[in-house]
DNA sequence: TTAATTTAGTAAAACGTTTAACTTATAAAT
DNA sequence: ATTTATAAGTTAAACGTTTTACTAAATTAA
């Protein structure tokens, strides 16, 4: 029932290898052959067989998408946005997206994704941070990579990040342009790059505006950006410093728990503190008051990815480009000048 | 360097058809010839090639799995939890998941998903609500299809879905016990067929109970179940109806709304009002008071679905089962008895 | 003892493409 | 007019499995 590429070549009167080189649209067939040709696919309604094409191209047409548990899992559709950000641009370039999970306390006695022993992606695609046990294997595994949103140890690949300096001093700015003076910045675990890199961003521009970096307005004690830890974060804070008028959060998950605790000591936002987050999540919009943030366009940290990840492919040898995508300040109501 | 058939039948002295039958445990190897055929795949590391497996056996080896692009991206992890079962799962089947999303407003000019226009899956389920557009197309693919937590509104196939009526009834009475009698139930849009199930649940436990149901509480006056609505709708609630002293909200999302109106109004929970919700979105578990609820095992649906769609590409003939997920009421601070 | 059946394995075709090497016809160069 | 190059297509091998039909040996039945 389904049209193979033996009915079309008969229909078209013309060899398989000339469909096949139609398909592919080569250079090697008149255009009179290729209308014809393309006549009978479309006639017969002609698809190829995804198997047939991968076993004798030695390709599969398939980029494996790697995602710990956690992180896939996230709250706030982060990670899962990139994702969705490769398949759509996977779509366009004829390939299948393979995604999955591993723990994320991967040891090395666990098994690599299937996709990597039974070699069925033609490259890998790894979003956030991974054990480095796992970084290890796949690096063995001699399949192509890319990282999003991570910077693995060792190894040098492509690599599409998120611009994290940028966006602190972004952040940082727009409440140093409102007038702030005493900036506080919560943050998860600044061993984590990201973050790590959104305090030099907030760094820079205090400095750039003359403004004395103090250690002690900075409070990274907690592991996880989350809502709780912001809450934490912001008490910690407002214990351990006087007379700050803004905070700056690491990401808007923080910034929530932060407005939260705020909100139970009488402060009203932005009137007594601004606030600015990171992310910029979507489904926190509902939030009271909007939040000011920076946003990072995660459809498109998706997109590159898979982009970098064809390109490579096609030229065979890796070229360990690093892409830094720009964030935009958003501003909101949770900010105001002093 | 990847070892084929080949080599592992001239390193056990065997033919490759007989490798073949080994790794696809046949009985028709004796034990003896297994053990030598075994020992050399480990020695050469040995994997099939999927693609010349997927032609020569006409499968695809994978399943593809729909969302809407809306659904994908919801707040809450329902949804990815539900492919993420299907995906653990997958892998014990030996089988790669394919997930795309589709436009929530898919119309008919819209192209298919690829791996049904290409022939390459071996069967598709689908979660979620879809447009009639997409599920008429689909039907008319001759792909087999499984439905979770959505019922088509023709066509028969195997269905996963969530015992709501159970959950409605699980929560009311709940509620009930604790000697509540005016129970409010605050829900998105009634036509959405689980929605009408859970007030179907609600309706059967008051009148189990012998309390008269009353239709000036029940709110289904948004389209969404999102905190906003539930927060407004536990408002026109208020409004509407006297001496309210429980809620019953159709999820999560909505409860948490709800919990912000009454808090706004100065009500304490549970003194005051008791709430129950449904789903259990753990990501909602630092609200305060936490949350009873209606617990949903989303990887259990995803499993399941996985499950079934295997179990009917075996017996070729579609059987259009239907799987009940059992729900399960989990008691946490936000209900006390009056 | 011979025929029939079962067991264990094999040979070879088939799956549907891609692609390297080859052919033929035509155009360009000498 | 002959050689050389180019253009347009074809032939056939290759990709790595599965699977049907077959064979030979061993066992059972008559």
């Amino acid at each position: 029932m389904k049209a193979t590429i033996k009915e079309v070549a008969k229909s078209a009167g013309v060899s398989i290898a000339t469909v096949s080189l139609v398909v592919n649209n080569s250079e090697r067939i008149s255009p009179e052959t290729k209308r014809r040709v393309l006549r009978s696919i479309r006639n017969l309604n002609y698809i190829p067989t995804k198997s047939a094409r991968d076993l004798a191209s030695q390709k599969t047409g398939n980029i494996g998408f790697i995602l710990t548990y956690d992180h896939f899992l996230r709250t706030e559709p982060f990670y899962t946005r990139i994702f969705l950000g490769s398949e759509f641009e996977a779509r366009e370039g004829e390939y299948y997206i393979l995604l999955t999970t591993v723990k994320s306390d991967f040891k090395s006695g666990d098994s690599l994704p299937r996709f990597v022993l039974d070699k069925s992606v033609d490259g890998i695609i790894i979003a956030g941070k991974i054990p480095d046990v796992l970084i290890k294997k796949l690096n063995e595994s001699e399949i192509p990579l890319v990282y999003v949103d991570f910077v693995p140890p060792y190894g040098s690949y492509p690599l599409v990040l998120i611009d994290n300096i940028s966006g602190g001093t972004k952040a940082t700015e727009h409440l140093l342009n409102l007038g702030h003076k005493k900036i506080g910045f919560i943050a998860g675990d600044v061993d984590h790059p990201s973050i790590k890199e959104r305090l030099i961003g907030y760094k820079t521009a205090l400095e750039k505006a003359g403004v004395r970096f103090n250690s002690e307005c900075v409070i990274s004690e907690t592991p996880y950006p989350d809502r709780q830890n912001g809450y934490l974060s912001a008490q910690k804070l407002f214990d351990r410093c006087r007379g700050i008028t803004a905070i700056f959060a690491c990401n808007d998950a923080m910034a929530i728990g932060a407005m939260q605790f705020l909100r139970g000591k009488g402060y009203k936002i932005p009137r007594d503190v601004s606030i600015v987050g990171f992310d910029d999540v979507e489904a926190d919009l509902m939030i009271d008051p909007p939040l000011t943030t920076i946003r990072v366009p995660k459809i498109e940290l998706g997109v590159e990815s898979f982009r970098i990840m064809v390109q490579n492919l096609k030229q065979k040898k890796t070229v360990s480009k690093k892409i830094l995508i720009p964030v935009e300040l958003i501003v909101r109501k949770s900010t105001q000048s002093i």
